[in-house]
DNA sequence: GTTATTGCAAAGGCTTTGCACACTT
DNA sequence: AAGTGTGCAAAGCCTTTGCAATAAC
């Protein structure tokens, strides 16, 4: 069984009728390498398949998200970004000034999340984590005379 | 001088007008304990300042986040909340089921800030982040086999 | 007098919802 | 057959913007 059956699967047993329509949803969020908004799986949808509202993209998203297997993130653009969750959990350090966005492997979160479990019994959710600051250049840019070596 | 009229010198020597409405919006802001969202700050200076619109109370914390005295946060509930920047830095651990929120302290963070800062250069802003994620009550709702030792 | 700031109203953007119809199971 | 899922349209929400009038400097 493919890797798309075994999710088509998934769906079924939790009771969730199989449309096409998810189909092609889950297949867009999936090929998207990093985070797409709604409306970007709405458009590559509708290029193979018309007609498809964003609405049903939220709903599905919204499905998958109470499965566990979409997370979406508040990634400052206005709009949510969502991503496969079974992805490799990896973080993002955004500059507020610039926009750039900077990968951070999961190792630098670990110890933390361990340490919240222990002493609150708390299960942070860090499979995506954004994290905004100032990025070295807009540091420069903003205190010239900061010393930031 | 009290610290009210020091906000206000700063604002000034920013090259910013001082008016009745900064300064309620700035006070309500203060008094504010906690989180507050700019529908519930213009509710509070119009108590006493009728006729303040809420695109007002928006671009006077627009300036107070550019001179990094006031901090926005998503938290989850649709809108952003605010707070006065210069508290002490502190943390929420929000659980995405029932919406229990636990304060976390600075302390949690500061090690991740600094290895963050050594390695990529980068300036975390970390005075008020929101974790998401599972609360032990909730974690034992939904998995009750599951070891939360 | 200049220039920033305000209030109002309207637009803007993303997301959600109501409803009748269609499709999966 | 039963019930979920869909498209469409419209509403909802928070936030931003244009503009003339106003107030701070």
């Amino acid at each position: 069984m493919t890797c798309e059956e075994e999710t088509a699967d998934l769906l079924r047993r939790a009771g969730h009728k199989l449309t096409p329509q998810r189909l092609m949803i889950l297949r867009a969020l999936r090929h998207a390498e990093g985070h797409v908004s709604a409306a970007r799986i709405a458009d590559q949808v509708r290029a193979v398949y018309p007609f498809v509202d964003v609405s049903t993209v939220y709903r599905t998203l919204d499905v998958l998200k109470r499965m566990r297997l979409a997370t979406s993130t508040d990634m400052g653009s206005g709009d949510a970004v969502f991503e496969w969750a079974p992805e490799q959990p990896h973080h993002h350090l955004i500059c507020s000034s610039c926009g750039h966005v900077t990968e951070l492997g999961h190792e630098y979160l670990e110890g933390f999340a361990e340490r919240i479990g222990n002493e609150f019994g708390f299960a942070p959710d860090l499979t995506h984590f954004a994290i905004f600051g100032l990025c070295r250049e807009c540091q420069m840019a903003e205190f010239p005379d900061a010393d930031t070596s």
